[in-house]
DNA sequence: ATGTGC
């Protein structure tokens, strides 16, 4: 079945100089002046429209090059796939030889996901729906949260990510930390990708939140941020693969707690002083590359590279701990309002970020948008607020560089929700609980703004990318 | 995406 506007958007592309072909539900783009630079390919389910801005971005990330040496080897993109307004589409999956480039994981470092599950049944939280929500909005919108930090948190976090963090804690806890576990914190480092510690160095991240001595007050940490960021409360409405879930300790019936949320402005100040760099310290006189992607190489700026690589580390270590600190809050408010109640995680992840490829040190994955899917690993990929999420496990398949999609894509834009909010069309939003501050949020970021869950999923399980573990149906959505 | 910013 072919979507309906294939061919037009085929031809138009062809009429600026790329080439594109289809392939069942695989797509092929390319720069045709372009020697050398390898096909973008994008894995889409049937008849989901095909957006030409999307497939520009993907052919331009396909052949960056440095003049020094190094480039791009392989670019694939995500069924979630969509235009991106920085240059890179979201759902990219790079991967370069001798370069890095900053501009293609962009601002938003270490956005990920953070899933936990809650032994409470649906109806015993909903019975304590209001107060819970009084609560929450407290915390998330401010007010009533009290999580001072101390100079040497805040270095440890920067240095060494989750361990270190937790380590300058336990020898001063302060203001809710007080009350937190620490010990189930230090033990569940264990289900975050990579221990949530990468190395980074305080002098990456901006300046206020590394004094030299004394407490940091507001940080900016535990909040959920903008645009598709949320923390969801759900409930595990299937479990699909029982020997899985046990082992992962999630079961029908129970509450859980998703949170979608990155490294806020620390990720803001990395990725724009590294883009800016990067630009600075392109080759004089060389062609400027398209939409703005200068890279780093290796071969004339290995101490930029290397740089650029910590800085992303730093704020990527500052994006594993607001999601912690997201679930904690949380974590502390269920305690208040039942007692006792075990809430543990499930698995923590980033799908913005770049890691090394196994080898010698020259070649690197960067994922926009886009989740790591490795063999047996837990794979989170949320729907709208009025859709299911789901939890999978990776499969580890070479065919999008052991990834999965982040989520099911954004099908319609910011601007054009407004538009139709103001129309007063459906936007899905009939029995969606969502907390915010802001009507526009909710417009926004209604289900009719997103493509459906459903086949996005499918098309990945039967590509062989990963496999349902469980489904999560969302009970009340907090956007700020 | 962003304590959004020409």
């Amino acid at each position: 079945m072919q979507p309906k506007n294939l061919q037009r958007v085929f031809a138009a592309l062809a009429r600026e100089g790329l080439h594109v072909e289809r392939d069942g539900r695989i797509y092929r783009v390319r720069l045709k002046d372009v020697e050398g630079a390898p096909a973008g390919e994008v894995l889409l389910p049937d008849e989901f429209p095909v957006e030409a801005k999307a497939l520009r971005q993907l052919a331009g990330l396909a052949a960056l090059r440095h003049p020094a040496g190094g480039g791009v080897t392989t670019v694939r993109a995500s069924p979630d796939f969509h235009p991106g307004d920085a240059g890179v589409a979201i759902g990219s999956i790079v991967e370069t030889e001798g370069i890095v480039v900053p501009a293609a994981v962009g601002t938003d470092i270490n956005c990920g996901m953070r899933l936990h599950v809650v032994d409470l049944t649906a109806e015993e939280l909903l019975a304590k729906r209001d107060v819970l929500v009084e609560r929450l909005k407290g915390d998330y919108f401010f007010s009533s949260r009290d999580l001072p930090m101390t100079a040497e948190a805040m270095q440890g976090l920067f240095r060494e990510g989750l361990i270190g963090w937790l380590s300058a804690v336990r020898r001063r806890p302060l203001g809710q930390l007080a009350r937190a576990d620490l010990d189930q914190l230090e033990r569940e480092i264990d289900r975050v990708h990579l221990g949530g510690a990468l190395d980074g160095d305080p002098r990456w991240a901006p300046e206020d939140l590394v004094p030299a001595e004394g407490v940091v007050r507001d940080g900016g940490l535990a909040t959920i941020g903008g645009g598709n960021h949320f923390v969801e409360i759900q409930v595990v409405e299937e479990v699909v693969d029982r020997a899985r879930a046990r082992q992962w300790d999630v079961r029908a019936g129970q509450v859980a707690i998703m949170i979608h949320s990155g490294s806020r402005g620390v990720g803001k100040h990395v990725g724009a002083l590294w883009r800016d760099r990067a630009r600075g310290m392109w080759p004089k006189g060389q062609k400027f590359p398209p939409e703005g992607l200068f890279s780093l190489s290796l071969a004339d700026q290995p101490e930029a590279v290397a740089g650029y690589m910590q800085a992303e580390a730093t704020a990527a270590n500052y994006g594993f701990l607001n999601r912690l600190l997201l679930a904690e809050l949380l974590r502390q408010r269920l305690r208040e309002l039942f007692g006792e109640v075990a809430a543990p995680l499930v698995y923590d992840l980033p799908h913005n970020i770049t890691l090394p490829v196994e080898g010698p040190a020259r070649r690197w994955i960067t994922r926009k948008g886009a989740c790591p899917a490795g063999a047996e690993q837990p794979v989170i990929i949320p729907g709208s607020m009025g859709a299911a999420s789901y939890l999978l496990v990776g499969r580890g398949s070479p065919q999008l560089l052991g990834s999965a999609s982040h989520g099911a894509g954004r099908a319609t834009s910011r601007f054009e929700m407004g538009r139709r909010g103001r129309e007063t069309e459906d936007l899905g939003l009939a029995g969606v609980d969502c907390i915010t501050l802001r009507e526009e949020r909710r417009i926004e970021e209604a289900p009719a703004a997103y493509k459906p869950i459903g086949p996005v999923i499918a098309c990945q399980v039967e590509a062989g990318l990963c496999d349902v573990v469980a489904r999560m149906r969302p009970l009340m959505t907090f956007k700020a």
